[in-house]
DNA sequence: CTGAAAGCGCTTACAG
DNA sequence: CTGAAAGCGCTTACAG
């Protein structure tokens, strides 16, 4: 049975039923504890007109009325660089449907962000209660005032700010992977970043395995420093072979994302070596199901938990616009460490410093 | 200057300007061209006023009024394997932009599914004017006859029905880029999946292969042939390596998707192998800026096209929701074709045939 | 427990 | 061109 959308109001119902429609709300969409023997007779009778027609409550007329949208909005930037939202929008949903909440997709394309006037319409028009921004570095200067300015309850996805967002524990979780190779043995472990990103992860992933070389009292050496731009992956893909044939080479890398690390992964099996027996790989960011056919020890970044938190601290900061909420720092987790990490092959251990 | 959000309302503006909310309302949102020199001074006062006031218009009001959400709903499954919406966000945020739509998401976790009762908020309340679905198949037969009864105006993402869907070409994309290997000169060239899918690709892909080679007079061969469970990728790379020491191995791979092409690459590469002076491989809906440092010639799902087009259906299906809509083929690039294809190499041409 | 009434913020004919 | 009025579908005190 077919129903006419939009068109069964309460008023329909109530006819139907014979009563007023202040009655059908009540029992539709108020915890009505009937007690009476007829009010539960009739509250069941409305109950099942409402089903029969396919009733599906106007979402905008009782926004109007309760000043709340049930909805949130996900500011993104489209560019991969700036953001990777993709990762978090399963902890999103999932945690939204727990609210009861709908997710407003607002993804800002690059090229608009050249055009002063644009404002996506999430902004431009009131429908959400509150805002999550995924948005790592280059967040617009006029969409932050806009922002700022109707000051929308916003929370910051994967972003290191003093308040208001969520991030994942880069530093800690680089740091323990370093320390896990260290521990096997090796003292020559490489850092391979090709991205010249602003985000604050290439700076705290290098420092981790910063902090994690000198406190076991070796050198950092990463391989391509400080980028102004990005490395392709051709040429890591040379570099690292380049580098492997050296006679004090890297016995252990760690790589900054995933394809780093099934980049390295490859170089070395070009050269005839054997992973982990010859060179220990460890990724991040990824999953150690990957793409070579070949599991990679990984740190996985939490993007579920990530995404969960941070619909959760945004139902706060909307029930309470005024209250800074801390930082939601959110561990990583080191899978398969036995996939492609073990003790560093038993080649001349002379110094690596450069 | 902050505003106080969500109290701005045009009754505020008018009465700021000594206007009734009617004018208000007509010069704010309506083409008001005025012609008289005071009624532009007017509209020009009552815009800087809004402005001041950081005026956004309550959608919900709106809504309620026009009976127009102007927003549309993305009904997905976060199951990667029965959904892969990610790759048209892009595309859907862009086009959604265009015609000044929102966006809603409505993520259906696989856990849920088993819940009989479970109904996304998306259907069970009416806050869009029509519904993407992204789901290729099991869809769960509840929300379909939620979406049947009520008459959602939808369009289908990445389905092969008989009208009102979106899908790219898989079967001519694979027919065309078997047809360049075979025009290189390979005669034992096998298609790869791992995937055990119900999803239209499956066939499409392996029949645009198989038809390829027949018109070639060439046999196919698929590495698994139809599956009940999925390979796993490790088991991937043994069984190539395996196939690849045959001496009437393929000279040339076509994969399912990009991951099974870097598989075989590694796998290949393992060996001793040069891509493409020894195999040629050719990738699936991936791009070819591959993980491994090598690009691969790829052929690549117009991902964002697909979202383009289902949302310019998708509003011309809810201006007529009677009419049913011709499906929408999105035609596959093939993109950087010398990457890792090339002529076989000179290995004893006996047919192949198992 | 139920219903008449007022109101949420906006739009839309319709008079003036 | 402008404004008073009615109405969209719902919720919420407030009487009864």
């Amino acid at each position: 049975m077919e129903v006419q959308t939009g068109f069964i109001t309460l008023n329909v119902i109530a006819k139907r039923a014979g009563v007023s429609k202040a009655t059908v709300s009540n029992v539709l969409h108020r915890n009505h504890m009937g007690t009476r023997a007829d009010a539960v007779r009739n509250a069941s009778r409305i109950r099942q007109i409402a089903d029969e027609l396919g009733y599906r409550p106007n979402l905008a007329a009782r926004a109007i009325q309760t000043r709340r949208y049930n909805a949130i909005g996900l500011l993104a930037s489209n560019n991969p660089e700036v953001s990777i939202y993709h990762h978090f929008l399963s902890g999103l949903t999932r945690q939204c449907h727990a609210h009861d909440l709908h997710l407003n997709l607002g993804e800002v394309h690059d090229q608009e962000l050249t055009d002063e006037s644009y404002v996506p319409k999430i902004l431009r028009e009131w429908s959400v209660d509150g805002l999550l921004i995924a948005y790592t570095h280059n967040f617009p200067p006029k969409l932050r005032e806009l922002v700022d300015r109707h000051a929308i309850p916003s929370v910051w996805l994967n972003v290191k700010k003093e308040t208001d967002c969520v991030f994942p524990d880069d530093r800690g979780g680089i740091a323990m992977v370093t320390e896990h190779l260290v521990k096997l043995g090796h003292r020559r472990i490489a850092f391979v970043n090709t991205y010249p990103t602003q985000h604050y992860s290439a700076q705290d992933r290098f420092e981790g395995y910063r902090k994690a070389m000198k406190a076991a009292g070796l050198s950092p050496f990463s391989l391509y420093g400080h980028l102004k731009t990005s490395v392709a992956m051709s040429q890591l893909n040379a570099d690292v072979r380049q580098l492997l044939r050296q006679p004090d080479r890297p016995t252990a890398f760690v790589a900054y994302h995933a394809p780093h690390a099934t980049t390295v992964f490859h170089a070395a099996v070009s050269l005839g070596m054997d992973v982990p027996a010859d060179l220990s790989i460890i990724g991040t960011a990824g999953e150690p199901i990957d793409a070579i056919g070949r599991d990679i020890s990984t740190l996985v970044m939490p993007g579920e938990a990530i995404g969960e938190l941070a619909v959760d601290m945004l139902v706060r900061k909307i029930a309470s616009p005024k209250v800074a909420l801390e930082p939601g720092m959110v561990s990583c987790v080191f899978k398969r460490p036995d996939a492609s990490t073990g003790p560093p092959p038993n080649i001349l251990d002379k110094h690596h410093d450069r």
